[in-house]
DNA sequence: TTGACAAATAGACAACCATCAATATAATAA
DNA sequence: TTATTATATTGATGGTTGTCTATTTGTCAA
């Protein structure tokens, strides 16, 4: 976990249309035709741009099946990346020592 | 904690300046010059530009002492966040579950 | 092989942002 | 008041990014 990975991660959050995108598929695997439907309001290109950045910073899983791309959001990696971010900018606080217990 | 919040929150942090300025005023007080100068390669109205990102994103406290102001990282603001986060992205993590224990 | 569908890529454009030099504001000292 | 120091603000510039349309690639069915 790189300092480069951490501002990968924020970038990667630093837009309202993937968080929506990762809250869709926070539980559950979506084609992108799938994501383009329920966000209504962008196109299918933008989907597969956004998506290209959460696959690059780690986020979100891919599986194919046939024509279809499937992804989920990869909770582990939003776990690890919050626990770094409050290591390294939250020293002092003891929910980060609870955390540091729990990721080691 | 709204998710307007939370955009500010990921962009303030995707930024190598500003992790590097919230870094170094993480458990101390520090002027403006002094983060001028423990950076090195930045100016000082850029400084100030990024302060003013943080504050707005409530990541810094400000203090005025005569002509000076000096700026620490608020650390509980980034557990809040990091928080927010994870109950948002990872509600399915048991990392999650402890640091929402430790929140409310 | 052809046609249809799903997703990725390329290219263009506007909006945003990180940075700087120059200037303004504010507080103190002479 | 005037000069000096610390910080904030302004305006300009180059680079990045979010979005679109158009096209390409890949997969399957007829």
């Amino acid at each position: 976990m790189t300092k480069h990975d951490i501002v990968l991660f924020a970038k990667a959050f630093a837009d309202d249309t993937r968080q929506k995108i990762m809250k869709l598929c926070c539980c559950e695997w979506l084609s992108v035709n799938e994501i383009v439907e329920r966000l209504g309001n962008v196109t299918q290109p933008t989907v597969s741009h956004h998506l290209a950045v959460l696959r690059e910073a780690g986020l979100v899983d891919a599986r194919h099946e046939g024509k279809q791309t499937f992804y989920s959001l990869n909770q582990q990696r939003v776990v690890s990346c919050c626990g770094q971010l409050m290591l390294n900018f939250a020293p002092e606080s003891d929910v980060t020592e609870a955390v540091a217990d729990k990721l080691e």
